[in-house]
DNA sequence: CATGAATGAGTCTTCATTCAT
DNA sequence: CATGAATGAAGACTCATTCAT
């Protein structure tokens, strides 16, 4: 009961820092303007994570739990891992890239200042990879795709959506909002094309 | 032959800026480290730079060069849109993905205060994925690639080191190394796959 | 009851900032200095005030609330207006003249880098000015004084303390605070028989 | 012959120094500043002072000069007393108020770090202040003026042109060049009534 | 003599973190 | 538990001064 208001205050925190990280970037974001945007006092931030850097990790622990939900929810068939590289594009497009941003930030490697977290950090990349890499080492077995590199694989599927920022920076601001729909689709495609089996 | 050593200088700054930000991550380091390891005074520092932004901005802008170069030298046939693609990976890896970092930086992530220099990076971004979409439109327009949102292709193709940092993290970083010659290949295999027009 | 708390911190610092900046000139003065004299951190100077700069400028505002109040207090007869002069002096050399440097300081020099400081110094600048004219002018329609230019004759009261470190430098220092007490009555006294209608 | 061209250039950099010093204020002025306005290299200032604070006192040290010049022109009696002070205050306004900005710079307390400078300054204050006391005492004790405390009123003569920097912040800019002529008249008057003999 | 590139001491300012209420 | 006032470590940046050319 008790428990379920925690947990509830922690979200609102965690939902908090997604949209200030993303907004202001992580360095230029203050704790400040996270519990002011969370509606809870500054030192309530401090009860429920261990400091700045312990938000960002959370935020990734539970993208990276996301991701993995994605991933086994598709079947390992072609269609579908098609299918999951355009949910896992449209997913973070929906959301504003906000997320998109807390996983490329995670996905740099000087980043983290605390080296626990760093650890922890590696863990979750390694963790998500690896489901990833499992998917496609599953399609591959069973000549859906081309013999390939598993893990470095997934390594792309995951950095796909990187490209979003860029396509942001070149198309103008107005055009691309209708354009956004039509990108999930067309990443996908490159991709499947780049893994399937030829001729299949 | 004075300006001569001034752009020396210059670039011995800016290499060590470049190692100081991958090693450190660019918020981590200070400038006055950047000074040491270039065998500089931190005063000096900016007198051939505005600040810590736009070092990181010339850094980029290097960068930039480099890559519109690569691009340019490769013809506009299959084969050597895949030769892009190695060598654009290659040679990231080969500077200790430095250059990586740098452009996963600029074009990934918004935190520049500096107005000015906020559009000049966005300027330096359009260019290089114009000249990235321009090779590829030659590229389909000889039949060599499938139809494409071009632009978009180019993003991707830019993003694609972005897999790097992910890929290290899940390796030991004791077979990375000798792992590392065979990722460049096999990156592009998969971007060329995914690009090149079905049956060629 | 904290906003009380609140005002005499605030208080605290300013009056730790009117004896470091006089002491040791406000340029030569650090905030670390007025933070370390306020007993206060020096992060807390910066959450009851802007910077540096508007440390001086809230200084000076109160003194300009202070003249004022002098100023008004004073009747509108000649007698008055020479004992609003020794009181205006007096007052300075009470307070071991510190305010008579903050006065110069504001009054006297254009070094604000600050554009609303600068408005909002010029704005008190100008009040202080006002009142002292309005009062001359009274005193004028009264035929206590001369007529005369009242808005300038303003400035020169305000401007006469400004001959107190002059006669502190040539004094020798163990002469000076015994003679401090004529002072005040001596420079009324000029400038009282330079304004009075000749004859009364 | 040589010795009349580093006169030239001394003169040439302490005008620089002057102008630079009033327009954006003595700290925030740069020796670069100076140098340039002078039209010599940074190092040349060097050459012929000692360092920033030198070229204040030396631009003090030639205004005393010129005051004590005014002062020594002007006959013991009262007429030419009150002269005295009109073209003390007259002179300050035709150079655009920049000597008197410098002369209220020194007459600040606290301001030179340097020590020997310190005493230096002070020597040069106690020559002016002594010499206008001397001209005041010959007054006297012609029994033009009344009798008072020479030395104090030597001081106010000096501080008087502080009321300018008032006056022209209260004064919309437009009228005050056209005015600025009858201010020195204005000025003399009041300090002169206040001095001289009554009835006389 | 003249120069200006190089230097680093010295400051202001920000903000993550703590802790008394 | 929740809060936000207080703190000071850390870092970007300026500029007086020096010195090799």
């Amino acid at each position: 009961m008790l428990d379920q208001i925690r947990r509830i205050k922690r979200q609102q925190i965690l939902e908090a820092a997604m949209r200030v990280f993303s907004e202001r970037g992580f360095h230029h974001a203050t704790v400040s303007e996270v519990a002011r945007t969370a509606h809870v006092g500054k030192g309530t931030v401090y009860l429920y994570f261990d400091g700045k850097e312990d938000l960002l990790v959370s935020l990734f622990d539970e993208l990276v739990d996301k991701l993995i939900w994605v991933l086994d929810r598709v079947m390992v068939n072609g269609a579908s891992l098609q299918e999951a590289v355009r949910r896992l594009v449209a997913e973070q497009l929906d959301h504003g890239m906000m997320e998109a941003y807390v996983f490329r930030l995670m996905a740099q490697q000087p980043f983290l200042a605390d080296l626990a977290l760093q650890r922890e950090k590696r863990t979750l990349v390694q963790r998500v990879v690896e489901r990833g890499a499992a998917r496609i080492r599953d399609a591959a077995s069973q000549d859906v795709v081309r013999p390939c590199n598993a893990t470095l694989c997934a390594c792309v599927l995951l950095a796909l959506p990187g490209a979003m920022p860029l396509y942001r920076a070149v198309s103008s601001d107005t055009t691309l909002p209708r354009a956004i729909s039509h990108v999930a689709d067309e990443l996908s495609e490159i991709l499947w094309n780049g893994l399937k089996k030829e001729g299949s």
